[in-house]
DNA sequence: GTGTGATATCTTTTT
DNA sequence: GATATCACAC
């Protein structure tokens, strides 16, 4: 093995040197954090640790597959990928699946995910005759989330007189009650939420001492990435697990705290040293990413901040230029401010696009952005929204794997049980729910045993399709262990009428919907295909097992962020929130919408932590940046529908002027106070002119491009079309001429396609 | 019991 | 502007 050593500087080295107790890396924004945490791993293998004893938790799917991948370009021996590295709840998720039955878990038991969650929640709101005006789900659900994260169960919660006040004060009372139901309901479906995994796993360490030795055991050297957003939860279940030798290396910053809106406690980072008096502490102050401006920008702001470990990060590399500000009229036009700069510097520099990245505060701020980049030709693609497994069909598919896995999944019964419509209606449904409830079983147990269903007076003819649905997943479930992964799925996909049922939709999103399910089973095959994992059991008994379906959604479960792998796609500018972006660097970032009740968020406006919280988060975006940033903002955007006026945002005049690119940095101030006089109704007069101003520029541009009298010169880049397969959707290009004359049109529901405009028969919408 | 339009609510960020 | 839910007709 090379020296690794030698790659890091001095106090990186230290850091990864120091193998023996608690060590704390306060990693400044571009220290080289990730470097020091995988070289660590790293070392502790060359020095002939066990991998088996090695534990690494982050905090995203994208961090632990990052830390694998570059582990992995470290170490040739292959050991390495038996290491436990993964998220907190993937890794939690696993220790579940093997000692859950301590705790009334079987190791099938199903992970609900937000939208399971939900519409559990809202049921019950409105089994209990509550209105959920007062008890709006999404308070309700976030409310017991933080109880979980702190562990507090929903006895305890019930019984809490402080808990009891706030809630009565608050004229929710019976949150408590809805805790407990929930609680319940997800026991007896045999399922487990987010917070679930976290909490029971701190259960399972607590009571009993023989798990919690063996894992002390096992794990012998721990990692915890991003410590400055650990919850309770976590910080207790990482203590524990560390406390027989306190070999715990916990690397973070807390200037980079930004998921306190989840129960993280950046108070976990600030008081280590309490738990360990013998704490070795390293700062990594000087920043290898980016530029003397970019870097002394973002110190100037997060100065303004009162909580925080002091620290002075520098760096050595180019002063770098400074940060232009945009200012634009309306959100559409920000776009397109933002995709000429892209396009200019793609042209001066010779950039690819991949050297670009655009963060937002909110996903739905990406619509005018991506239009933008449609119109110039620049490929993107969006990280977070809604991703492959959040769409319905998907997830309709995926319910159906989980009833055949975890037959009492309750959310995924419901979901599926009349569709494809099978003639078991509302009523009926209604009438087998009422009787779980009452006799404290699940739905499956309730139409699963003739003699019970019988007596709940549903009519003969749902009846007996319900036991025909009954039979046909007792039958799916049969074969789980026999079949691997994608036979089994194949075979539920089409014999359940899912496939059929779509195959038969000719609508271009019914076509799309179809599309999707075979990309899905294309990916089971793929698993299936993969080279079985090595796991402890693997260990012990040398077996290889067959992939099954239940391993494969044991896999997905917990993969909610961008991580299907697009094939096709390698060269394009990255569109995330800044939430998504942590961790992640690019030669050339933009943050747009800096405007005051977007970012900061107007929700973040009544406390002092709350605001802090947004700094951190513009820090965090502002370090992003390696060699250029740009930030802009605009007067007016539209939300929810409604065009509404903004002013720039607080954050703009934190960065100290000598950094901004100034005389666009001045001229925001006039604007600001000039806004605030415009009647509204002026105001509104003054934006319809700007943005016929550029559509006549956009027109002006297309038009210009060659000129004969024919049908197909009709067609410009940037009109809306219809196609009568595709549906609706936007040229993004033209090219060749004459009868040859080819357009790329972006449809909403299929994507990209190119069309000969001779045959395409498309239709002008506007 | 099924399918279709009308309407309310939504937007903070994620495992 | 988009989605989820609801009322209503069949």
């Amino acid at each position: 093995m090379k020296d690794i050593l030698k790659e890091l500087n001095e106090v990186q080295k230290q850091a990864v040197t120091q193998v023996e107790g608690p060590v704390m890396v306060i990693a400044g924004a571009g220290s080289g954090k990730t470097r020091v945490l995988t070289y660590r791993i790293a070392h502790l293998l060359s020095l002939g640790i066990d991998p088996f004893n090695i534990l690494a938790l982050t905090f995203t799917n994208k961090a632990a597959r990052e830390m694998k991948t570059r582990v992995f370009s470290l170490i040739e021996n292959t050991e390495a990928r038996n290491v436990w590295m993964g998220t907190f709840h993937s890794i939690f998720a696993r220790i579940l699946r093997v000692e859950g039955h301590l705790l009334g878990y079987p190791s099938n038991f199903t992970i609900y995910d937000m939208d399971d969650s939900k519409r559990l929640i809202k049921a019950i709101i409105k089994e209990q005759n509550l209105d959920d005006k007062i008890y709006p789900p999404n308070h309700v659900l976030s409310r017991i989330s933080n109880a979980k994260t702190n562990l507090i169960s929903a006895k305890e919660y019930s019984e809490n007189l402080e808990i009891k006040d706030a809630d009565s004060m608050a004229n929710k009372p019976k949150i408590g009650i809805l805790y407990s139901i929930y609680s319940n309901r997800c026991k007896k479906a045999d399922a487990m939420d987010f917070d679930d995994l976290l909490f029971n796993t701190n259960v399972l360490l607590r009571d009993f001492p023989n798990i919690l030795f063996k894992y002390q055991q096992k794990f012998k050297y721990i990692l915890v990435d991003e410590y400055q957003d650990t919850n309770f939860a976590q910080y207790l279940i990482t203590k524990k697990l560390a406390a027989n030798d306190e070999n715990i290396c916990v690397v973070g910053d807390d200037a980079q705290s930004i998921y306190a809106f989840r129960g993280a406690n950046i108070q976990n980072i600030l008081d280590f040293k309490k738990d360990y008096p013998d704490l070795k502490t390293f700062k990594l102050e000087r920043n290898y990413r980016s530029t003397q401006t970019i870097v002394k920008a973002a110190n100037g702001v997060i100065f303004n901040n009162k909580d925080q470990i002091f620290k002075e990060i520098w760096t050595s590399n180019e002063d770098g230029q400074k940060i232009p500000l945009l200012t634009a009229s309306t959100d559409n036009e920000e776009g397109h401010l933002v995709a000429n700069s892209i396009f200019e510097n793609k042209m001066n520099y010779q950039l690819n696009n991949s050297s670009f990245a655009i963060l937002y505060r909110t996903n739905a701020q990406s619509r005018s952005i991506e239009e933008a980049l449609r119109k110039k030709d620049i490929t993107y693609r969006i990280f977070g929204g809604l991703s492959f497994y959040k769409r319905k069909e998907i997830k309709d598919l995926l319910a159906y794997f989980r009833l055949v896995i975890n037959n009492k999944d309750e959310e995924a019964l419901v979901r599926i049980i009349n569709y494809p419509a099978r003639g078991i209606g509302k009523t009926s449904l209604e009438k087998i729910i009422v009787a779980a409830d009452k006799m404290q079983k699940s739905l499956w147990e309730i139409i699963n045993e003739t003699s019970v269903l019988g007596g709940l007076r549903i009519n003969t003819g749902s009846l007996n399709k319900i036991s025909v649905f009954v039979t046909m997943i007792k039958s799916y479930s049969a074969q789980i262990k026999s079949k691997n992964a994608y036979e089994l799925a194949k075979l539920i996909a089409s014999s359940s009428g899912i496939l059929r049922e779509l195959y038969n939709d000719k609508t271009p999103e019914g076509v799309s919907r179809y599309e999707n399910i075979e990309e899905l089973l294309n990916a089971i095959k793929d698993f299936s295909e993969k080279e079985p994992e090595i796991t402890d059991e693997t260990r012990e008994t040398g077996e290889l097992s067959v992939r099954t379906l239940d391993e494969f959604m044991q896999d997905i479960a917990l993969l909610t962020d961008s991580d299907t792998n697009n094939k096709e796609l390698t060269d394009y500018v990255s569109l995330m929130t800044i939430h998504s972006a942590k961790g992640l660097e690019f030669p050339y970032v933009y943050i747009v919408g800096l405007e005051e009740n977007l970012f900061p968020s107007i929700q973040s406006l009544n406390s002092r932590a709350d605001l802090e919280e947004e700094r951190r988060l513009f820090y965090v975006a502002l370090t992003r940046a390696e060699k250029h940033l740009t930030i802009s903002y605009c007067e007016s955007r539209y939300r929810w529908g409604n065009l509404i006026f903004c002013e720039p945002s607080r954050f703009i005049e934190e960065i100290k002027s000598e950094y901004l690119d100034s005389p666009v940095g001045k001229a925001f101030l006039k604007t600001e106070s000039n806004l605030e006089k415009k009647s509204s109704a002026s105001a509104w007069k003054n934006n319809q002119g700007i943005q016929k101003n550029n559509l006549k520029k956009i027109s002006n541009i297309t038009n210009s491009s060659g000129v004969t009298s024919s049908e197909t010169e009709l067609f410009q880049t940037g009109m809306d079309v219809e196609h009568k397969r595709f549906g609706k959707g936007k040229i993004v290009n033209i090219e060749g001429t004459g009868s040859n004359k080819k357009a790329t049109v972006f449809f909403q529901t299929v994507g990209q396609k190119q069309l000969l405009l001779k045959f395409a028969k498309l239709k002008i919408l506007n």
